[in-house]
Parts: structure tokens; C-alpha cells; sequence
DNA sequence: GACCATCTGTGTAACGATACACAGCTTCTA
DNA sequence: TAGAAGCTGTGTATCGTTACACAGATGGTC
């Protein structure tokens, strides 16, 4: 069912009969009836999206990447958030969100091309990870929340260097063995105890800025980097971290404050002090990160940032509706994790 | 940048060119890498994907139509289960998720037909809703979770009203005030307390069914269903139930059993009953529904069901790879939230 | 050596819509 | 009453790609 068929059926002009679609104060009241008629007789839903991305240039939808398997956007707590604050900014616009099929397989740079999108949006990656060039190459309005800063696109995000130097002197306050529950290194997403010095060639460069926050934080308390037990978590994920601290907490020299990176992972941390018996914060204190609601009833310091509204900032920016902003704003939230 | 460019640049046709992109076993080696190599001299990012969508007649997309808005998506964790079924087929078959952008206004059935996509996915919604007039009218695969029922679509879920009759029964064994805090009624979303009565014309079909479960369970204890306080919340959201569990327990009858409609309000459930003092379940029983990990964690009876396995059900009838599947399995977990 | 199958390359005709420019008619202004 | 301005309707060109059909070259088989 095509528009010249209803044209035809109307007995007006095929463009009498688009404009009483897209603009309809231009076309006699009598007119547009008799097409909106016989677009009823003949069941004719309306122009056709392609043809009109096509002739039009636009297709009026917003592609978003999200990790490294199109399900881990509904996943991941904070990037409901951050996909949340997308949503906002697109429902406003009229823009169709469309989240990119990325399965971890070889070929999901070559989908990049294929998506009908006018911009592209691309939660925090790997600094190797492929789509980052095939986006590039797009010559598209595109976004990276949270890093690797890549030439021609935009960057949104907080300085995760000093809101984890921030955090961790709160964390590390006080305490003798400061350990950290990380974020994976690479995508290769292996779930261990590492230590500071070997935590080299981190390639997600949210992970490796708030080590280096942490790191700023420990050596400013004498407390050397390579010392620090670091349980790298495979996947951002309660479970995960409720496990790997139960795994520090029955070292030999077990840790008195962690430092986590995000809400999910501590609350997890929480679990597995509570379940080692160890009090919070006296026997070990412990930091969040996000200020999510699991944070407050939990009673967590940690770092308030809005996904949300970086989610909202990063749609902006790749609808061209405005520049790319300067770095988001984010505060330490002290609650009774930590010592004081 | 067009493939005619590049094709003239590599000195082949056209169609030579774009069957590199499309069949590349069917060009020769030489062709093949004149034709890459003119694409990288000139940036060509790969064939226009609304080009190729209006000639092959298919987007590789499926819409997605979630709630009155577009963030409701992101917001409640039920649906993100849901979007991750989803999520799993589209990857697998090399389809984009497009989530429509659904504001709550007047012209969002109008936005329907101007979506790219090759098939539509309706989380739950009224009976009344104008955008399930508009998606039947398109005439492509579409699906509804949850209901209503709209001929022509297709329709996955569980027998909610056989489950609720079931949890019900075991949220109310031994109960003399039995209550219920319930999903909206209608779109208005009214916040408020109401008696089984008054409870007419509901105009969600998932709440109207587990509401006429709950009544069968109560019933059948010989307890009036229009005595029945249901606590009405206009969004699911651990913080209103808690609210209205707070307003039920302070009747001048409180409840002794409270039947909710998910894990998260029986969440708000169980902290307004902590705070209130009640023991749960000797003074208060309580039943959640989805048997998510707040279930687990908070040991509740809990209907279980797997919103992700019906979201991927959604997806593969929206493909066209399966029929509309039978009603969803589902069961009643017993923890120790209820009496036994 | 004749025949057939396979491989590679090309030209043409759509896919369905909208931008643009123009034409006829009506209405308003000076 | 001439001219300007606005309203409504239409024809044509074009957006960038791929399906299809056909043609010539190559190679294998009997």
C-alpha cells in the first residue's frame, strides 16, 4: 500500500496526498479528508519509514552501544539510568532509541554501518574496542560516555580520577590495609586478586582513572600501591563482589576498608562483611559509588553522579541540540560506611 | 559519499560495488579489494541503511512500545528482565531494538507508523490504549505482553488470574483481614485505598486478573471481597507501597496478609510492616510476585516467572520464528513471608 | 571439439517518499 | 484596478541501494 495508491484512490496528486501528512495546514480542508479517506478504505498506515529516511536524510533515531552484549543494557543497574536519561531527551525530540545488536562476536563493528541511525551514543568501552573505529568512520554525531576519549566525538562524563581520590580518602581514612573491588580490566573480563603493581594495561579507562584516583588516595596515607589487594570483578554485580571480598576478607593480612565502584558491587561487600561478622564501619569500612538507592537505605558513602542527566547530555549532544558539555559534576555523600 | 562514488572511483559498476558489501563470494578478489580500497580512500561508511531498508523492504528492527514513556523502559526493573529477552533474540538474529518514543501525549499513536521497523512489541498496557489501534493498523508481526488481547496480535504471558488465585491462597491461609496492594487500575494512575467493590472497571487486563485471583482466594476463606482494602499504587515502586502499606496498617482493622503485585512493592511492603513493629508473617503475611533477587534476599513467597524467557517469546513471534507460543509457565514459590 | 556449468561483471528498473519550483486562483492593498 | 501576496494543487527529479536478467569468459566433461 503506497501513498500514490491513495493518491489515486482520493483523486488528488501523490504530493496533495503527502503533504496532508506532513503538512497538513497546506492542503485544503476538503482535500485531506478525501485522502485520509481513502487511506482508511484501503488501510494505508502512513508514509513509509524508510522511504521517507531516504529522501528525508534523517531517520530520527538515536543508536546506542551498550557494552559488549546488546542485553547488558537492561543489566546493569547504572545504565538503566544513564539509558533512562537518553530516553528523556528523545521522547521530547520524537527520536526512536535504537540499541545496536552487539553480541561479543567479530562481526559487531560491521553492524555499526548497517543500523539506520542519525547518531550514535556509546556507553564507557575498552580503548581497543572495534566499534569505537567503525563508528568514527560514520562521519555521524557521536557520543562516548565515560571514555576512551576517541578525536571527533564527544566525551560525557564525570573526572572518575578525583571523585575516586576523592572517595577513596574517605574510604582509606584511618584504615591500615585499604583494598579495592574493581571493574574489570579488559574485556576479557577475568575475575581475580590482583595487586596495584600489577594492575597494569588497564584498558577500560573508567577502571583505570579510578584506580588511579585510589592509588592517589592509599599513597597519601603511606600506604604503598603495590601492597593493595585489588578484587577485579568480571561483571558489575552484587554476587560477584559479595564473593570476591569474602576471598579478601580470609586473607592473611585481611583488608579494613574497601573502596568499591559502584553501589551494586558494595552492597555486595556489605554481604559478605556481614557475613564474615565484621562490623561496618569499625572493622572495615566501605565506599560505594553512583549514589543509587541501594546506597542510601544501605547507608553508604559514596559518589553522587547523575547518569541520569549524563545519559540526557549525551543524547543533546548527539541530536546536535547542543555542544559537548563540560565534565559532569559529582560530590563525595559521606554516610555511616566510613569512619570519620 | 554514495557507492556510485566509490564504484567509479575502483573503476567497477555499481553493482559490483555493492555486491562486495552484500555477496562478497560473488565478486572476484581483485574486485573486491579495488572496491575496499576506493571505500577507505573516499571514508564510505557502508551501504545507507535507509536506502537499503526501502529496497530490500525490511529494517532488521523490532519496535518496542514500553509504558506512557519512553524511560518507563529503564525505571522498572520487571521491564528491564522483559527488554533482556528481548535483547537476547534481536542480537542473535542481527536485529536492532528500537524503543519508540512513547511520551504520554496525544500524538503518540502517530508516532507508530513513523518508526523503522519490521515488527512491534507491546509491554502490557490498558485496554483503552490508542497505540494498539495504531500497531494493528500496520499490519506487521506484532506482539502484546500481558494483554489486552487484540486480534491480529499476537499475546504472551502467564494465566495471571490462575497464579494470583494461587499465591493468594497462600498469602491469605490463616489470615482474617486480607489485603491487597495492587498495580494502577487505569492510565489516571490514582494512588489510593479502595475496597474489592469498588474495584470495577479496571482497565489494566494483568491487574484486572490477578485482582479477580485474589478475590477467588479470599473467597474461598469466606472472606467478602468488598471488604477487602486493596492498596492501589499508581506506579510499581517499593517507596509508594511502602507508603500505602503504612495507610493500610493503620486502619482500624489492619490486614493480617498482604498480597502484592510484584517483588518490589512487596519490598515496600515488608519495610513499612518492620517499621510498623509487625512480625512477619505471625501478625503479617506477605507475597510478592516475579520471584526476583529482592526475593530471595527478603525470603518472600513470590509467584516466579521468567519475564526474560517471555521477552525473548515476544521476540521470536515478532520475527516471524516461531507461532504465538502457549501461555507462559509459571509457579508459586513459598518462603518464609506467609504462614504455612 | 561441442556442450554445459560456473564464475564474474554490468545495465536497468524499481523500492516509496519528499523538496522544489511553478501555475492558477483568490484576496487584499494602495 | 493594477499589483502584490497568499493559498492550494501538481509534475518532476531525486534520495542510495539492491533484485533481476543477461552477457562474456573460463573450465571441465564426454
Amino acid at each position: 500500500m503506497t501513498l500514490a495508491q491513495v493518491a489515486e484512490l482520493a483523486g488528488v496528486s501523490l504530493m496533495t496526498a503527502s503533504y496532508t501528512y506532513n503538512r497538513p495546514s497546506r492542503v485544503s480542508d476538503e482535500a485531506r479528508s478525501k485522502v485520509l479517506t481513502a487511506a482508511v478504505q484501503l488501510g494505508y498506515g502512513g508514509p513509509d519509514a524508510s522511504a521517507r529516511s531516504l529522501r528525508r536524510g534523517s531517520t530520527r533515531a538515536l543508536g546506542v552501544v551498550m557494552g559488549e552484549h546488546l542485553s547488558y543494557a537492561f543489566e546493569d543497574p547504572q545504565a538503566a539510568s544513564f539509558l533512562a536519561g537518553i530516553a528523556d531527551v528523545c521522547a521530547d525530540a520524537g527520536y526512536c532509541m535504537t540499541i545496536l545488536p552487539i553480541t561479543g562476536a567479530s562481526d559487531d563493528a560491521a553492524r555499526i554501518p548497517s543500523a539506520a541511525v542519525d547518531g550514535f551514543i556509546v556507553w564507557t568501552t575498552s580503548d581497543d574496542d572495534p566499534i569505537l573505529q567503525a563508528i568514527q568512520a560514520m562521519k555521524r554525531p557521536a557520543v562516548v560516555h565515560g571514555g576512551p576519549a576517541i578525536p571527533g566525538l564527544g566525551l560525557v562524563g564525570i573526572d572518575n580520577r578525583a571523585a575516586a581520590h576523592a572517595v577513596g580518602a574517605v574510604a582509606f581514612a584511618g584504615a591500615e590495609r585499604p583494598a579495592v573491588v574493581s571493574f574489570p580490566l579488559s574485556r576479557a573480563r577475568i575475575g581475580t586478586i590482583m595487586h596495584g603493581a600489577d594492575a597494569r594495561d588497564v584498558l577500560f579507562p573508567v577502571t583505570r582513572e579510578r584506580l588511579e584516583g585510589y592509588r592517589q588516595a592509599a599513597e597519601e596515607i603511606d600506604i604503598a600501591w603495590h601492597r593493595v589487594p585489588i578484587g577485579v570483578c568480571a561483571h558489575n554485580d552484587a554476587a560477584e563482589a559479595e564473593r570476591i571480598t569474602a576471598t579478601l576478607l580470609s586473607l592473611p593480612e585481611p583488608p579494613d576498608a574497601i573502596a568499591a565502584m559502584s553501589d551494586e558491587q558494595a552492597a555486595g561487600v556489605v554481604r559478605a562483611a556481614v557475613a564474615a561478622g565484621r562490623a561496618i564501619p569499625d572493622d572495615l569500612a566501605i565506599t560505594g559509588w553512583d549514589d543509587a538507592a541501594t546506597a542510601s537505605h544501605l547507608g553508604l558513602t559514596t559518589v553522587a553522579q547523575s547518569l541520569r542527566e549524563q545519559g540526557a547530555a549525551c543524547a543533546r549532544v548527539a541530536l546536535g541540540e547542543a555542544p559537548n558539555p563540560p565534565a559532569a559534576p559529582w560530590s563525595v555523600v559521606r554516610r555511616g560506611s566510613t569512619r570519620h
